[in-house]
DNA sequence: GTGAAAGCGCTAACAC
DNA sequence: GTGTTAGCGCTTTCAC
């Protein structure tokens, strides 16, 4: 990567004051406006000389002074899955909104390669770095401080010393699985799982059937992908005895589900319903849309960058999720709920 | 993983000379391997005290020297839509391979927000931009020299000065048209086409139809997101003349004109054919699963951080897309064929 | 093989 | 209201 070819030397602060006749500290005031009073005419005329030179500040000049960068960590299990992108879009926006850049990472979901990341934008100085974490709680004592702030977002446990910030996934759990019971009178409940270890969402699953007196359904474990969902709902649907319906962890491996249940000829929501967990805005274009539990996106990326830029006292936020009622379910068609 | 009360001040390389009674720039040449030899004992002592002391190099001290970043700027349209959700995930991943990070900014598909950031990302001192461009030919003039490199994938036409890299559009939409034609024998196909223009996807379409000797089919201009595929598709399918089969230009698009057309209880492909453009992981678990022409990402990605880090002659590379045959044109069921 | 020292471009005391 | 100047932490030339 070299890359010699361009203007010999950069427009300094230095050439602009000399161009201006003033002197570098009042360039800086006036590109920084202050810390000190710059007289209208003098600040006028640095203007013009930074708008004849080109002048652009030197931002790891301006990092190494001040000690930061406006910049912070961002590390994703990839934007392939459209809920980390949709949650990478949101966490940019407010981040954006509040002056700063995002250097993004990707983990792949792999704990191990999560903390390597976490080293290496360390050293990249970064002021902070906010983590779509794959951990588990047995992850967390290999966790090295690395020097700066962390916090860890769709973390659903608490981290000592840290902020965490997740979704209420138990009772968002509960609550979609609730409307299969109550709503459409479903007894045999199925559960497609993540690889996630401890699993609120199977825990919200079960103590939906148990507080209405049903027996647990069959669960099949696999994992987060599409690939995952279409080969636990070709499992749960094709052997002998079918569930009623199948909540399904993510959505990601709902999509999955819908394509085997098709494929096994097996009709949604008649012969068996299905809901899932997320709310990607491309769960309400499935066929049948999807019934969902959707994550507060807006309101998460909020309270991370608030969190990650503020004090971040150590604290573990849950938010609520909100229950989507579409099709898939067995709900009737409403011609304008994929609006939501 | 209590918070070990963060040094007053950093670490820094005269630190870690003073502990292990060396001068600053053998540090250096220890922490950089070279530029000049250190004899292995004394490169020992270094080591320990950077483990001892915890270490960690200044980048942006590092940056100001040297005068590069190892940072590359990033525009995308938004990570929520798979398709650039994938393609980040390849860029970070060759970028990584070469050592680079990527800071990450969304330009939602507007051209003027796109001139914008790439304005703030040479103003945060990246070594140069890669952008997934929303811009049309016409937008090209505004486009002011950021000082640094700038490669534009994506991109279906040239940019003097430029390199640009992209998908050939115009045979890709063609190929998949003609699979419609040939081998399905559809003679009526519509078109789904996004806002972009100039269209190479209604090109390609338009000429696999006059290849054939067919007469154009109907156009529904519409957004390239779910609701636009959505809206174009009822269009087309609930009027009096149901076309033969739908092109969608891309997959996002085909998701919601899936959904629409299902809506509709029009059964696809026996009523309409249906296939998409792009070729996002996702196409594969729609249903009935989408037939495609797929982007090569993994190579376009490749060329892409190359040429950024290489000379960057300016160039127009075109890469020919993929057919993928899956259910939504008609061709039969392969068990195996989501996992493409 | 190692050390001294000159900056890289900028900010913010501090002096005037 | 403006100028002078001392660093920020690092790389690298140049002496030894």
């Amino acid at each position: 990567m070299t890359k010699p070819a361009r203007p010999a030397r950069n427009v300094t602060l230095a050439d602009v004051a000399r161009y201006a006749g003033v002197s570098s500290a009042v360039v800086s005031y006036v590109v920084n406006n202050g810390p000190r009073p710059v007289a209208p005419a003098t600040a006028d005329r640095v203007r013009e000389a930074i708008a004849v030179l080109g002048y652009r500040p030197n931002s790891h000049a301006r990092a190494l002074v001040s000690g930061r960068t406006g910049i912070l960590g961002l590390i994703h299990p990839g934007t392939a899955n459209p809920f980390f992108g949709e949650y990478n879009d949101i966490l940019y926006e407010v981040a954006t909104r509040h002056g700063i850049a995002l250097l993004n990472t990707n983990s792949a979901g792999d704990a191990t390669t999560e903390r390597a990341l976490i080293e290496s934008l360390a050293r990249r100085s970064v002021d902070g770095i906010v983590v779509m974490t794959s951990m588990s709680p047995s992850d967390i004592p290999q966790l090295h401080d690395p020097g700066i702030p962390i916090l860890f977002v769709d973390c659903p446990f608490p981290i000592p010393g840290h902020r965490t910030i997740g979704p209420n996934s138990v009772a968002g759990a509960r609550r979609v699985v609730e409307h299969l019971i109550v709503v459409h009178g479903h007894r045999d409940i199925a559960f497609i799982a993540g690889a996630a270890e401890p699993e609120e969402r199977e825990q919200g699953w079960r103590e939906a059937l148990r507080v209405h007196g049903l027996p647990d359904g069959p669960l099949v474990r696999t994992n987060y992908g599409l690939d995952g969902g279409h080969a636990g709902a070709r499992t749960l649907v094709s052997g002998p005895d079918r569930p009623d319906a199948i909540f399904v962890a993510s959505d990601l491996q709902a999509y999955g589900a819908l394509h085997a249940i098709h494929e096994e000829q097996v009709r949604i929501p008649q012969d068996v319903a299905v809901v899932s967990f997320d709310g990607n805005t491309e769960s309400a274009h499935t066929w049948p849309p999807l019934t969902i539990v959707r994550q507060p996106l807006a309101a998460m990326a909020e309270a991370a960058i608030a969190g990650i830029l503020g004090t971040g006292s150590p604290r573990h936020d849950l938010f609520d999720m909100d229950l989507i009622v579409r099709q898939s379910c067995g709900c009737a068609p409403d011609r304008t709920d994929h609006d939501q």
